[in-house]
DNA sequence: AAGCTAATTGACCGGTCGGCCAGTTAGTGA
DNA sequence: TCACTAACTGGCCGACCGGTCAATTAGCTT
């Protein structure tokens, strides 16, 4: 069937959306202007303004969408809970790290936003992290974890190091000695693992 | 004694350089103009051009200046070794915590730079992950840490994580349950140092 | 004291920025 | 069919961008 390019405002929103993620995620707010995502998008400045508002409003409305998708993507995956132990500890690092993994541009995304002091999706994250404090709290109580350690220091060091992972790859990615995203992952969960586990 | 006002390249340099590297620090290298560093320094922005040779070149002169702050200081720690061991780990690690505590300019430099795509500093920075991981392999082979783990992935496991934890600072700051700098170190290297012990 | 060099200034340049506005056009519902 | 609304366009605005340049001035050398 042959389309006619009509009018479809949700589509020109997508599209616009879609080149201002792209260019924000490789560049920054700062360094992006209005006019590269008209051209990118093949829209003019002015519909921009018009459907978001301006450069600010833009930038709002692709930060909001990106960091759904992370809350969405990480609360379905800690909701199917098994029973807490260090199975349950070593699957959300691993669901975590892949989930870095297939979204670098939410990484980078929340790079800019930190560093531009923005804490809008602090509380967000901070919720996730309860959820995942309150499994590692659950385990230490049953005994499957050390109890010695802080369960939001727990949740805290496999996020922070899983993040720094991703963001820095382009920093430490031709190391020597370095290996892939995997084996990283593997050795990592050796030495993790292991230190949680309680006192013999 | 009464300084008269008298002309000093030198320390015109060194303003323009620390009113660069707090501008830049704060806002990152795109959302900061030459005027803006020029009145913060209380300097025409002509001088900016003729000392440094424009925006990029005080740039690049901030950065060569924090990554050689950066090198020195880690160098030196690294130099001054014990016998490698499960408690020089321990001292590396709180070493590079606690500079980067100390030097939160040169953290947030660095994460500008990496989302930049610069990777200038990169050997620089691999050179002393070469020289951590170089100890780590002694103290495995000497049995002292578990040899199953590759090295370099041991190294960066801690760098970072420090780096994570200083960068995203604002960010988990005021999660609940969330503890102080040496609270989440010291439960780091409780976890840390237990799993990269040889198996028992 | 004369002369040279480099630090320093202020005015100016072309270009780009984000935003605005009047006008045109395409769907849509009465 | 005839408004009415919203999508969409192009041109324009003042502000600011980084950079340049000629002119002044301070300090040093001889």
């Amino acid at each position: 069937m042959i389309e006619t390019a009509t009018r479809d405002p949700e589509l020109t929103r997508t599209r616009i959306l879609e080149s201002a993620f792209a260019l924000f995620v490789d560049k920054g707010y700062a360094a992006v202007s209005v006019r590269q995502i008209a051209e990118r998008s093949d829209v003019t400045k002015s519909l921009i303004h018009h459907h978001f508002g301006g450069k600010e409003g833009l930038w709002d409305e692709v930060k909001k969408l990106a960091f759904a998708q992370y809350y969405e993507g990480q609360k379905q995956e800690l909701d199917q809970a098994e029973q807490p132990g260090p199975e349950l500890i070593m699957q959300a690092v691993t669901n975590y790290f892949e989930f870095l993994r297939d979204n670098p541009g939410v990484v980078r995304l929340f790079a800019w936003t930190h560093l531009e002091g923005d804490t809008s999706c602090s509380e967000m994250d901070g919720e996730l992290v309860r959820l995942g404090a309150e499994r590692v709290r659950q385990a230490q109580q049953a005994g499957l974890l050390r109890g010695d350690v802080n369960p939001t220091h727990v949740v805290t060091i496999f996020v922070n190091l899983c993040t720094q992972w991703f963001e820095a790859r382009d920093h430490h990615g031709a190391w020597p000695g370095m290996g892939s995203d995997e084996e990283f992952l593997e050795d990592f969960l050796k030495v993790f693992m292991e230190g949680l586990l309680p006192r013999a």
